[in-house]
DNA sequence: TTCTTTATTTCCAATTTGTAAAAGAGTTGG
DNA sequence: CCAACTCTTTTACAAATTGGAAATAAAGAA
């Protein structure tokens, strides 16, 4: 496996500097900044494995932040973990609400912080990596275009319709069920009711035709074998 | 699978029976407690699979309850959604660093709190560890697919029927009566009369011929060896 | 035979999915 | 910045399937 690079925002850079001493010790590859909008543009251009976020910055904080980044496509899915004051009584707590995955207090201790990385990262793992084309009976489904072929005709589809037919695709013969779906192509810590599922397989059977994607009544759905 | 049990600790009656109507409309089963200290007993006592904790609390509030939860070996690995008004700025933080696993604002959309009841749920479940293939006779039986093989014939059966097939053909050469079967396919807290089992195992025989299950008078039934 | 247990069928209820339509978000181009 | 689009999500209702209870028949044991 290669690094997993972690980006820390936080306005102290004594704090900052300490934490990268420490995450590099774990192999970890580390990227700083030192307020909001920095570890936005930050995180767009390297799309990190992992964010830790101080809540308390100057400029932007990092609930406005999270909240930025959460709308983004790259970075939806992406871990985030706060750091905040012990004493920051008025922080808003509702942090997680806006889509961060845990939350560690200041003072932080090294040994902590870096097992909550650990553990966010693992939740988050999904080492199921594929290849970004695939060729499955009269389908081409190439993700690097976000385009189905079939037969010789090209189709656009919308995001998550790709992605939801890629997904099942990339698993041929599996019956997945709605919530694994939503937390696979959707991503954790995104809440939308299971029937949206329905919905966008719907879809794709309109547009390719419906012996794709099978249904396994109370169970889930299926890519054709 | 069975029902899950959820604890709702709250002050507020009004909410409590809210939540209660929806997370039973949900399939949850549903317990509830007025205080931190009641909330504890009836933990201990049920060992429900998540407790929703409201923070602000008469007597004993949530971060208190947490504390003394995740000290009791029963309860350390429950995971706890906590509930606080948005507006409680005072209210700690450090919930989550004290155990809890997920942070809900009221007031409540129940929408997405059930969906991020069964987000966490999902979370913690580490109960699918049995393989997911079997081999019998002249059978392949996949969970993954949910499908069986007879001889190169695909059967497709209904969920009910298929998981049924799989607990007898899992457990091969053992008698298993229909109580049993009820409580392991069906489900802990499910009630439906145990003939119901019969008219399974005889669809199942129905398609699959009626060499595979057989009936041990005044017992149950047993999958061939 | 008679009593008990299981097999089988049938019917209805409950659950699950399909479908359409509307509301909500986000984008794009003028 | 607005208007028009497209995409996403929710909601409501229809359609399809599955699951369960009851009734009757058949089989096995005493």
């Amino acid at each position: 496996m290669s690094k997993q690079t972690i980006l820390v925002v936080d306005d102290e850079r004594d704090l900052l500097d300490l934490i990268e001493y420490n995450l590099k010790k774990e192999g970890f590859k580390v990227l700083k900044a030192e307020n909001g909008e920095e570890g936005i543009s930050k995180a767009k251009e390297h799309k990190p494995d992992l964010i830790l976020l101080d809540i308390m910055m100057p400029k932007m904080d990092g609930l406005e932040a999270v909240e930025i980044m959460r709308k983004d496509e790259d970075l939806k899915k992406t871990p985030i973990i706060f750091l905040t004051a012990r004493s920051d009584e008025k922080t808003e707590i509702d942090g997680l609400n806006k889509g961060g995955d845990d939350y560690i207090t200041k003072p932080i201790s090294t040994t902590k912080l870096v097992s909550r990385i650990k553990a966010v990262l693992r939740r988050f793992d999904d080492s199921e990596q594929t290849a970004n084309k695939l060729e499955v009976h009269d389908l081409q489904i190439d993700k690097d275009r976000y385009i189905v072929l079939q037969e010789g005709n090209e189709f656009q589809l919308p995001r998550k319709e790709f992605e939801l037919l890629f997904f099942l695709a990339s698993r041929k013969g599996k019956v997945l069920d709605r919530q694994t779906l939503l937390n696979k192509v959707w991503g954790d810590n995104i809440y939308v009711v299971d029937r949206t599922v329905d919905v966008h397989v719907r879809k794709i059977r309109e547009k390719l035709g419906d012996h794709y994607i099978e249904t396994v009544k109370g169970v889930g759905y299926r890519f054709k074998e």
